[in-house]
DNA sequence: ATCGATGCAAACTCTTTGCATAGCA
DNA sequence: TGCTATGCAAAGAGTTTGCATCGAT
């Protein structure tokens, strides 16, 4: 997803057009990759002085809600990303970096028949590592 | 893992024992559920009223590190339960209770070869939902 | 003009740590 | 006795929330 299909997607939901609003997405847009709160607030400083965490923890949480970023938990704290594709697929994420690669296939494909009797409505694959730029 | 292995592990690894890690480790050997901190508080404030957080902490910590508990990150929060067994395995989650359900079989099996410039220490695959009970 | 967006400050949850004391070996 | 375990208190990290003001539409 591009920050113009973002924008479209927050205008379509009601939500206003902020300037802090499209540096958020642009970072994002830039590379694959997940990033912390932390990490978006360290960009942004320069260009926006009073930046606060409340906003970026605010618009985090929206774009993950409108499907404009996808979100993982990794070591205690909440990493985002822009949702690649729209079809189901996981990811190899790099431990030092945080860069994706997605991973062909589903397990739940051959799981699904092992658990009759349950009601499944989630699941989480991930694999963790370095990637070739970082080892 | 039952009580008695644990604590032989303990042992084994020159820790003491005591009425409060007997007791910890009484808590996960009932059920194969995954549980977190608060709730192994509440379960043994009755008995020891001095009871904290630290040392309920401290001794989760500890036992992860040993092998006797092993931990995932559900909702921000560490759930842990005892090791099942000693085989690489994977699980469904209940949602409601903590219930697991060993799952056969590893995605890693047909995925490392996607990966093949990538150093792959470690993977998640967990599926979640309701149990049979919770439904 | 309206209603959402933001900053400020405070609070909240989960977890960790330093230090003195209590307790196992 | 010696060293670990524990409780207390405080602090830390990440995140959320109430409220008043600012700003987009």
């Amino acid at each position: 997803m591009n920050v113009e299909q973002a924008l479209a997607l927050l205008k379509e939901a009601g939500y206003k057009y902020t300037d802090k609003r499209a540096v958020i997405l642009e970072f994002f847009a830039e590379q694959d990759r997940y990033r912390t709160a932390k990490e978006l607030l360290t960009y942004m400083s320069p260009n926006f002085e009073g930046i606060s965490f409340d906003t970026i923890y605010r618009n985090l949480h929206l774009f993950d809600q409108l499907g404009i970023l996808e979100s993982t938990e990794l070591g205690g704290e909440k990493h985002y990303q822009m949702c690649c594709t729209h079809h189901h697929h996981h990811h190899f994420i790099c431990k030092k970096c945080g860069v994706t690669k997605e991973i062909k296939g589903c397990p739940m494909d051959s799981v699904s028949n092992e658990l009759n009797n349950f009601m499944i409505d989630d699941h989480k694959f991930e694999v963790y590592g370095l990637c070739p730029t970082c080892q």
